[in-house]
Formats: C-alpha cells, structure tokens, sequence
DNA sequence: GATCGTACAGTACAGTCGTACTATCAAAGC
DNA sequence: GCTTTGATAGTACGACTGTACTGTACGATC
C-alpha cells in the first residue's frame, strides 16, 4: 500500500484536483462538479479538494483559468508550428486551432460553453477577463493583415481592422456550428479557407479550398 | 371532441411558468430555476407547475422549445420589416437579428447559451434539434445569395453556398463577441455591414459602413 | 524524543433539490 | 343536490449540496 509523501507538491495536488473538475465538466456538464464527485474522480477525500481550494466558488476559479490557459497555449502551439510559412498559412494555423476538430478540442470548448454561460449570470465569473486571449488574437491577425497589405497581397480596398475582426468572429462562429453539429470539423475548415482566399488577391492561392483541408 | 377547459387555460398556465422559467434562467442563470423559485416567480405553488409539466426536465424540454420558437419568429420578423428593399438590405436585416442589440435579446441569448452548454453534455436535450432555425436560415441565405448574384450584384468569382455559411458563422461569432463584452453591438453591426459591403459589387454600396450603424 | 504544523480522512449539519402523496375547493354532469 | 373531476395547495421524504468541525498520522524542528 502506497502512502502520500507528508510534504506534498501543492501544484500538483492542485492541477490533479483541477483536472478531475475539468474531466467531470467535458463530460457530465460542469453542473455535475459537485465538491464529492470532483473528489472521487481526483482519487482524494473532500476535505483534501478544502484543503487546497476552500471553496467551491475557488475551485471554479482556477478551472477557469486552467482553461483560458490552455487555449492560449495551443493558439502560440498553432503559430509555432508555422514558422517560415506565408501570411496567409499563418492566419490559417491561428484560426484554426479556433476549430475543434477532435475529441480533446471539443471537451475543452463543452467546458468553455460552461464557464461562458454561467458567467453571463455571474458577475463573479464574468470579471475574470477569461476572453483576453481573443483580444490579444485579433491584435495579432491585425498586424499580420497589415504587413500583407503592404505587401500586395491582399484583395484592394480591405480594412484591415474590420477584416481581423470578422476573421477571428468567423472562426468563432464555425466553432459554434461544429459544437451544435451542424457541420464537419473538415467542413469548417474549408470555409475559412474559402474566406482566406477571398480575402488574399487570386494569384497568390495557386491550389483551390477542397485542396486545403486537412 | 372538443371539451370547455372546466376552470383554468392549459395553455396560459403553461405560457406563464414556462415565462417565469425564462425570467429566471437569464437573469441568474439556468442553474437557478428550480421547481420552488420558478412556481415562486411566477406566482404560483410547486405542485401547479407539478400539475402542468410533470417533472422539472419536461419543464426545461418545455423553455427550450418555446426559446426556439421565439428565435424564429424574430428572425421571420426581421425579413417582414424590410419586403421591398434589396437583397443586400434584405440579407442585413436576417442577420443584424442575431445580434442582440437590446437587453431583450440579450436575455434571450444569455437562456440560449445556458441551454446550449447544458446541450453539450446532455443527450437527451441535444435530440431536439434547436439549432433548426439556423440551418433554415442559411437555406434561405443562399436562395437570397443566388439571386444576386444572377443578377449580376456580387463581386466576381464567389460561391453562394460558402458565403451562405459563412455569413451566418459571421452573424453568429460577432453575437457571441458582443456577448461577452469585447464589442458594442453598434461595432458588430458595422462589421456585419462591412463584410456584406466586400460581398456585394462595389457599385451598390453608395455610403460607407459607418452610415449604415443604426 | 517531545512538540508542532502539515496533509489529509471522516463526519455532522443546515439547507435545497425533485417528487410523491394527501387534502381541499369549486365547477360539471347526472 | 349529489357525485365526479379538474385544479390547486401543503407537506413529507430521501437524496444531495457546500462547508464546518474533529481526529490523526507523519515529517520537520528543537
């Protein structure tokens, strides 16, 4: 029989705890995370989910931000993975990490839709800038879509401010479609290239959209 | 046959808990109604809304259809208080609708985000199909679409059913944008114009988006 | 080696949940 | 007028909730 060393790491006994809250929100709805299950789904008593968090409204906390985190590191993963490539290919690779296109993807935007509903109620939840790294984004694709103007490579008479903005809300509204089964991951994906070769000037998309899905 | 109701109207009993359900769920949040506060609310003892809805998950199946149907007859709404214009202006006044502009329709979205995420993780809600309404709506873009452009007014080399899509992705990410407070509805409005404006020829668009902000 | 604080487990409590059951009271049908 | 039935209220029950409290085994410190 294994016994707990007496000096335990905090932040992992956290992120074990956080994680059980986060597994049970994917799958039974963040209405189901009760102190008990969170508790027994992490393998620990309720009084050590206590011990580390105090209260439940904490507990949530940090499954927020465990969450907002994370989706900020996979959009940096999503760049990274496309470093040398052109302006378009990098606003693709943001943008689509947007998209769930697995399982993983889709049970962290299920637990996203949570924290996103119950903080339209909840003015505790709502004050923690969980959208930061949407602003962030559109600030991001915003620079990108200027250099490529300057460039020459974008369609004439774009805004590109107007344009980063509808991007990252086309990309958001295909999440949506995707969740509510109303389309394919593949599906969404082509749309927004589709957008992008709108957008970009016609010489420079030598292969058409179906070509680009993944 | 047909028999005189002997004392109450089933239906405006119905009609008046299920709006108390509504009341409830956008002002502190689905997890909120339950059996005692919305029979409080709307006025009633627990055992009437016992009496007309059985258990509480026919109640909830009873709120989300009606939110629903209230969807689309504002949708069916915005189409009627524009017969005569253009399809550019007919196509605005679909979509302007999803974006909630007023506090009306930003409780009716705050209901239908909560049933959304609780859709997520509950099967026996996400069989009713309450995202009808959108794939109607995207039908009835591309028909609009189709008609334009025969008639020459889109730009060069688009493709309806893709704009379609993405159009109605647009309407919906610029929603959930306003929602969360990273936009002002007048700003997603100017947007949305903006995009229809890249869409439609530029010889139809004879005043700049800012002067189409209602 | 006694003492102290950390890291848990167990339990108790007050409250809320959905729902079943019983009672009541007025209108309908005979 | 009596019986039946629809429409409501009140209440009770078991399950579950978050949290406070108590106990306790063990590593660190002196």
């Amino acid at each position: 029989m294994w016994r707990m060393p007496k000096l335990a790491d905090h932040e992992e006994r956290r992120a074990r705890i956080v994680a059980a809250l986060l597994r049970i929100a994917a799958s039974r709805g963040l209405h189901a995370a009760s102190m008990r299950t969170v508790a027994a789904e992490a393998g620990v008593s309720v009084s050590t989910v206590q011990y580390y968090f105090g209260t439940k409204e904490r507990l949530l906390f940090a499954g927020l931000q465990h969450q907002a985190e994370a989706v900020g590191r996979r959009i940096e993963a999503g760049l990274a993975a496309n470093p040398g490539g052109s302006v378009r290919d990098s606003l693709y690779a943001w943008l689509v990490q947007l998209i769930p296109v697995n399982e993983q993807q889709r049970a962290g935007y299920t637990v996203f839709a949570a924290y996103h509903a119950l903080a339209l109620t909840d003015p505790a939840l709502a004050e923690q800038s969980y959208t930061r790294g949407s602003d962030e984004l559109e600030v991001v694709l915003r620079a990108l879509l200027a250099d490529a103007q300057q460039a020459g490579e974008l369609s004439s008479g774009r805004d590109v401010g107007a344009e980063a903005g509808n991007l990252l809300a086309l990309a958001t509204g295909l999440a949506d479609s995707v969740m509510a089964d109303m389309r394919t991951p593949e599906a969404a994906t082509a749309l927004l290239n589709y957008q992008l070769d709108q957008l970009f000037v016609a010489a420079s998309s030598t292969s058409p959209a179906a070509a680009r899905r993944p």
